[in-house]
DNA sequence: ATTGTTCATCGCAAATGTACGATGATTATT
DNA sequence: AATAATCATCGTACATTTGCGATGAACAAT
């Protein structure tokens, strides 16, 4: 990938709301967000019954979520406490409601 | 990526919001979306003005926002008018919305 | 007929993502 | 001290994504 000066033209919003999506991207990592915020809070790798996946895996999957910010890990020995990051939570929440603000439910196009 | 038996496991809505949320997982993509959105309507290769990018690499993001449904092209030759696909994009925003239903704006954790 | 415009697609290179088993680190329990 | 449980990280394999230039297809205007 030749990288020119020019990819550094994106908007703070932009890039955070691209991170937050592309966190989203994968269908495990949806089913975690979910039992996460179900779970009225946290929670650790009982994820491993939900997901058809191995742990290494499921780690791996975590640690993105983690990097993207959507949620945090308690060390909790010998367990992990997983929990939303409610003020990112917050952020991609609000960045994803204004993406999406528009109404194209009536005849929109052209 | 070995695949086993159990990738089949996911339910259809986890698909199609992972689905959606990798084509904005790239602010190229997350440019597009905003203009076609703000252009109340249609909207063509000017998208080349706003993009730090070669006309062959905005197609290809023009194509993966297709192929996810987020939007549509229309043949106008010799342009292409490309619109937000409205049905999936209400259905991209219902599912966003509920995904981030929860509201951990309070200290949520543990 | 030739030329120009607009866009998609191909082929290539490099980077990232996805998945697994194996190993290691940490702590609790025996 | 030895064992078990929980989780992260490493190494590996393969797939997908991202980006570009080059080429090609479709049509409009000359």
């Amino acid at each position: 990938m030749k990288r020119t000066a020019q990819d550094i033209e994106y908007s703070q919003d932009t890039l955070t709301i691209s991170k937050f999506a592309k966190a989203l991207g994968h269908p495990a990592r949806i089913i975690i967000l979910k039992h996460l915020s179900n779970q009225s809070c946290c929670f650790t790798g009982d994820l491993l019954e939900v997901l058809p996946l191995a742990q290494s895996t499921v780690s791996q999957h975590l640690k993105e979520l983690k990097e993207a910010g959507l949620i945090e890990g308690e060390v909790n020995p010998p367990k992990v406490k997983y929990c939303i990051h409610s003020e990112n939570w917050q952020l991609a929440k609000g960045l994803f409601a204004d993406l999406f603000k528009e109404d194209f439910s009536k005849i929109s196009c052209c």
